[in-house]
DNA sequence: GTTCTAGAAC
DNA sequence: GTTCTAGAAC
């Protein structure tokens, strides 16, 4: 059998549809399961398909581009929607299919762009019979085709991209393709995460992980509104209900009832979504925080009334629970006198997570009066959004911030999984930490209400650009143009990168890998050195002191019981002498006690008070350059004892033991410490820093950057010489016992490798 | 940092 | 059944 046609079309013969064809080009690795999506598409479709399969398409053996070609043309003729089930992985690939496209035919693309690692191991369970060999092939196949990977983008010709990273985008795509009838189609545009084509401003994009977040299309919504609101149902399709958790199994009689539910749930989708872009929030600091309503009435209204004007279609709702509240009605006040628009600022009565529900307000923003810590509980509208948000709110918060310091906000995209936003339409919860008033808080103010209110009127700043920037965002994304904001388009334009960092974070920058580009986004928003407890909220929880500065910018941790060890050499060598390599007066070398490679030596700084990079200023430029010399001096009498060697010398981002200490490692890591993911990659990722690159920093900006983002620490494995991805640690092992590619070009520039230069020359 | 171990993955 | 991971305890 050359092509696996089902026609569960109940359409006669001759008679076509209205509705114009589909060639879904599937794109993806092997083991990305491209072939399981068409048949399970296929199965519960009631559109006629034709899936193309280069690999079987020669009498159930592999063919050629030619014969998918030629198949695939004839599947169309004869009226059928064309699966093209092969890797498509670059532009070149697929072009030749693009071209099936024309007036009578639409061409999409499905990504499945799952992590290398899923795909590999699928790839040795199917061809894995042979063991570790076959196994290993597979890898490298997979490996070698992901090199090639390049994301369609719409100007290649597709009218419609879905470009799935996870196995529930894969489960949305599937649920979407497999309730088109005959004659439906599908709105065009890029679904998914990762948009090559995306050009709005990067710095934003950064920010905020999921751009292309089904909400609001700012006023110009009408040409979009489709397909803003199909996306919709796309995502509420996929989570919301129990019968909505399609199985493959479906006859075509449940299918049609499916699809009727889909459009009724497409139409409350719209009623939700498609209104004017809101965000409600409730007063900050008024609450718990003991902050005077006076005083903060008065902000909030010339907060207000500063951002009437930027806010184009967009309104702000004040909201508070009782009916009686006294700030509500201050500020109703207040506002009154004001030439504010009532449409465009208004207070509202009602519990901030049941606005659509119970009060049929439409907001797809929601502020929450946050904790310093963004964890849920503590009472009032913090404990109450958490709560309504469910789990996938913690998680997406923790993955942007980890704390926050007064008069900062930080933007979370809410995750479709959210209750919050399938039953009330919030896309967006902004964190905001106000002054404390309250002497039994953190972070108390004394009496101090020009500290306190210079922090209430940043917060209400950094929320109401929180709010724009998600409007302009997306109002950008879904309809490409900028006209449609109102009076002000160019609020983002006005917002430089600095602003951003400013704005959120202002402190430690984090690295994350997406699409292959480095990115930062703010990990934990500290404010600037004049806000409250700015250092000490991250290094002493519970016990937060609003007078104890830290004059540097560093910021200590707490170590535990485990961590003093080589602080305590550090300071007494003598003590320790049959562990120590050397003495000097700046370091002490000594052998690391569970060496993760044949070498593994570690160079400590004999000085107190500095225990980690983060610690490391201008002033210790010279020690820092002494610890580099004489993990040099090392490096170089063991490649004497042993030219096949390769060595790094550089610091953990975020060690686990204190006093700063020089790692000097051979690249062999054959060990049997090293043991887990996260020893490989915290020798193996952005979270070692060169200690050629630290001196260039410190020497140029007075710091070395960290990269000490956690992800980092659980990335897949990567072989530090090829690249390739392996499942597990004991596989990596195998390989890197094995592997010797050279390494990879940013290793062998700026002396970060150090090795026997005939060595390397004689590698393959 | 390591060790121990439950339970997930194979 | 064994292997492997990841979280808790130290």
């Amino acid at each position: 059998m050359d092509m696996d046609i089902i026609d569960n079309s109940s359409k006669p013969e001759g008679e076509e549809e209205k509705g114009k064809a589909i060639v879904v080009i599937l794109i993806g690795a092997p083991g990305s399961g491209k072939s399981t999506f068409c048949e399970h598409v296929m199965r519960a479709s009631t559109r006629p398909w034709a899936r193309i399969c280069q690999d079987t398409i020669n009498k159930g053996k592999a063919g050629t581009k030619q014969q998918c070609l030629m198949n695939a043309t004839s599947a169309l003729k004869e009226g059928n929607s064309v699966f093209i089930d092969r890797c498509n992985l670059d532009r070149e690939q697929r072009a030749e299919f693009v071209k099936l496209g024309g007036p009578q035919v639409d061409v999409h693309a499905v990504v499945l762009d799952l992590p290398a690692q899923v795909c590999i191991s699928r790839s040795v369970k199917r061809t894995g019979h042979e063991g570790n060999l076959q196994g290993g092939k597979a890898a490298a196949v997979v490996n070698r085709m992901l090199q090639k990977k390049e994301l369609p983008k719409l100007n290649e010709g597709f009218s419609r991209i879905t470009c799935c990273q996870t196995e529930r985008e894969v489960q949305a795509a599937f649920n979407t393709y497999s309730v088109l009838g005959p004659s439906d189609m599908l709105p065009h545009g890029f679904f998914g995460q990762k948009n090559p084509d995306a050009k709005v401003q990067l710095g934003i994009l950064k920010f905020l992980k999921k751009v292309e977040d089904p909400t609001y299309a700012g006023s110009d919504a009408n040409r979009d509104q489709h397909s803003v609101s199909t996306q919709i149902t796309e995502e509420i399709g996929s989570s919301s209900k129990g019968q909505e958790t399609v199985s493959p199994l479906l006859g075509t009689a449940s299918n049609e009832l499916r699809a009727s539910e889909n459009l009724a749930t497409s139409s409350v989708a719209q009623n939700v979504f498609s209104n004017v872009p809101t965000l409600a929030f409730p007063s900050i600091s008024t609450a718990d925080f003991q902050f005077n309503h006076e005083k903060a009435s008065d902000i909030i209204v010339e907060k207000v009334e500063e951002f009437m004007n930027k806010l184009g279609n967009a309104r702000l709702v004040l909201v508070d629970l009782s009916k009686g509240s006294k700030i509500l009605s201050l500020v109703k006040s207040k506002a009154a006198q004001k030439i504010i628009d009532s449409e465009k600022f208004f207070t509202f009565v009602g519990d901030i997570t049941r606005l659509f529900s119970e009060g049929g307000l439409r907001c797809n923003v929601i502020a929450n009066a946050a904790n310093w810590r963004l964890k849920p509980g503590g009472g009032g509208v913090n404990a109450s959004i958490f709560s309504a948000a469910g789990p996938s709110l913690e998680f997406a918060t923790n993955e942007l911030a980890k704390s926050l310091l007064p008069g900062n906000a930080v933007v979370v995209p809410l995750p479709s999984t959210s209750p919050l936003y399938r039953k009330e339409g919030v896309s967006h919860v902004i964190h905001v930490l106000g002054p404390n008033m309250n002497p039994s808080r953190p972070n108390w103010l004394g009496n101090d209400y020009v500290k306190g209110c210079k922090i209430l009127s940043d917060c209400y700043t950094a929320l109401f650009e929180g709010f724009l920037s998600i409007v302009t965002n997306q109002a950008r994304l879904s309809t490409g143009s900028s006209e449609n904001i109102g009076s002000e388009p160019s609020v983002l334009q006005n917002y430089s990168e600095g602003d951003l960092t400013k704005q959120f974070s202002d402190g430690d920058q984090k690295i994350k890998r997406n699409g292959g580009h480095e990115y930062e986004i703010s990990k934990k928003c500290k404010g600037s050195k004049d806000d409250v407890g700015a250092d000490t909220i991250d290094s002493m929880p519970g016990k937060v002191n609003a007078n104890d500065h830290k004059i540097d910018g560093s910021r200590s941790k707490t170590w535990g019981s485990w961590a003093h060890a080589l602080y305590h050499i550090a300071m007494h060598p003598e003590k320790h002498k049959d562990d120590i390599l050397e003495i000097t007066d700046d370091v002490v070398v000594l052998n690391d006690h569970y060496p993760k490679a044949q070498r593994h030596i570690l160079v400590l700084a004999r000085c107190e008070g500095l225990d980690c990079l983060a610690d490391v200023r201008q002033e210790h430029l010279q020690l820092v350059m002494a610890m580099h010399a004489v993990g040099m001096k090392w490096t170089e009498k063991f490649l004497r004892d042993d030219t096949s060697l390769f060595f790094r010398l550089g610091y953990h981002s975020a060690p686990s033991m204190r006093q700063l200490h020089l790692h000097v490692i051979s690249q062999d890591f054959n060990s049997k410490h090293l043991k887990n993911k996260k020893h490989w990659n915290s020798f193996n990722t952005a979270f070692f820093r060169d200690s050629v690159d630290v001196i260039e920093e410190i020497k140029n900006h007075g710091k070395a950057t960290l990269k000490d983002d956690d992800s980092l620490l659980s990335m897949e494995l990567r072989c530090h010489r090829c690249r390739s991805a392996h499942p597990n640690l004991p596989r990596l092992k195998s390989h890197i016992s094995n592997c010797s590619a050279s390494f990879p070009p940013a290793l062998l520039q700026n002396g970060r490798l150090s090795f026997v230069q005939s060595n390397r020359d004689s590698e393959p």
